[in-house]
DNA sequence: CCATTGACTTGAACGTGTTCAAGACGGGGG
DNA sequence: CCCCCGTCTTGAACACGTTCAAGTCAATGG
């Protein structure tokens, strides 16, 4: 085995040991010692491949975010109806979480720490929100749904910021199944759809400009990407 | 003295002295030693007052919204315009928090944690929180906007709601004297006042209907809270 | 075969949040 | 005046994230 296969091994090896202490008992309850022993290493060595605890949880969205990714080639491969499209790539993603809520629940607070690396809207995310952020094209993409031209745009940025806001919900979200998270999936998209079906009406022509605009002034429209959105599309692509 | 005051007094001592520290040196880098010396008091003594350092932020949070309830009523007493009054409490908090900018980022992640006593949508904080929707309910209240009947009973909380989105952008907003922000205030505020303009035209009634009762299902209305509204009301009521 | 180099690994030590057993204090009953 | 009891107050001790000087090891060059 080569040096380069070792240190992938190594890394590994910690990674799936933290993931596998992280959903036995929660986050904080897991020591970086217990890491360590359970994935037969030294402390200072998970400290050689990762920054902090904190860096550890990016393995997990990783693979979480495959997961969804995977399930959402399922979805949108089903059908074209845009409100069935978006509703199910939303649950989809309850789905893939399920399993991890109590303990994920404990480190999504970093979704609001700017300071964090963690942060949704950090450079070190940019890789895993543009993976998001491509998902959602791919629903707006393959859907029967005439947008405003400058809106469909912004789409899949705005939908990527629903996400966020239904991913709040969910981590607050303490009912069985995260019903409440779903009930609000089910009642936000049809009004979502409504109101992109709005957009190309007068009365709301101006505001779904006004929209767009600011959220190209704001600086969310991130840089093409076109390497992820390459890869994303290798994936979605089959769909 | 009697043991009461001399009691306030030592808890007085310890969250002056963690403000000071926090405003001096950010969050992370003040320690409850430090804290403990500054107040002239033995670390598990401030234990005994404040169950973690987290604890002591609420100081803060308090600090604030008192500062910021007095800016807003100055605010209001100044128009009737709604977006005026809207605009200008928001601005309002920007000028209030402005100080604290940096080392308040640090800690402001507590309000994606739902474990965390500081959470915005804890039991904890329904204090601070019934303010600031009084506030807003202030603000809808003297304003001369004609808006849907069950739509003005929800729109506090929505606006909160809408509150609580523009801290999220100015938590992660480095630009000098949070431009960023204030731009999205500006853009965001005409929007919302026609967007509930138009929440008694033909076309929105609908989703704007769908939007409060889905507000009432996810349970965001919080109990009555008579007792804060009583007392809040005592200072707006000047207005 | 040895020496050198640099990537990897180790675990003791440090700083910080938090806990807790023990003490100080003060006032009320004997 | 003393003792008792509950309310503070103390600081040493603990647990955990993190650092770092030192060591191991494999590959390379002589």
């Amino acid at each position: 085995m080569s040096a380069g296969g070792r240190v992938e091994q190594t890394r590994a090896q910690i990674v799936e040991a933290a993931l596998r202490l992280f959903a036995e008992r929660g986050y904080e309850r897991t020591t970086m010692r217990a890491i360590a022993d359970e994935a037969h290493v030294a402390v200072g060595n998970a400290y050689y491949y990762f920054g902090s605890k904190e860096h550890l949880i990016q393995g997990f969205y990783d693979q979480m975010q495959r997961q969804h990714m995977a399930a959402s080639e399922a979805v949108l491969a089903g059908t074209t109806n845009f409100a069935d499209r978006l509703s199910g790539v939303m649950h989809a993603w309850l789905d893939v979480a399920a399993p991890y809520h109590e303990f994920a629940a404990q480190f999504f607070k970093n979704a609001a720490d700017p300071s964090s690396p963690l942060s949704p809207f950090s450079e070190g995310s940019a890789a895993a929100r543009d993976g998001a952020v491509s998902v959602m094209r791919h629903v707006v993409d393959g859907a029967d749904l005439s947008v405003d031209r400058e809106l469909r745009a912004a789409l899949p940025e705005l939908l990527w910021l629903y996400q966020m806001g239904i991913v709040l919900c969910w981590v607050h979200d303490a009912s069985s199944g995260a019903r409440r998270t779903r009930m609000l999936i089910d009642r936000t998209v049809p009004l979502a759809e409504r109101i992109i079906r709005l957009s190309r009406s007068r009365l709301l022509r101006g505001p779904t400009r006004d929209v767009v605009s600011l959220l190209g002034d704001l600086g969310l429209r991130f840089a093409d990407a076109g390497h992820i959105v390459g890869r994303e599309a290798a994936i979605l692509g089959r769909i």
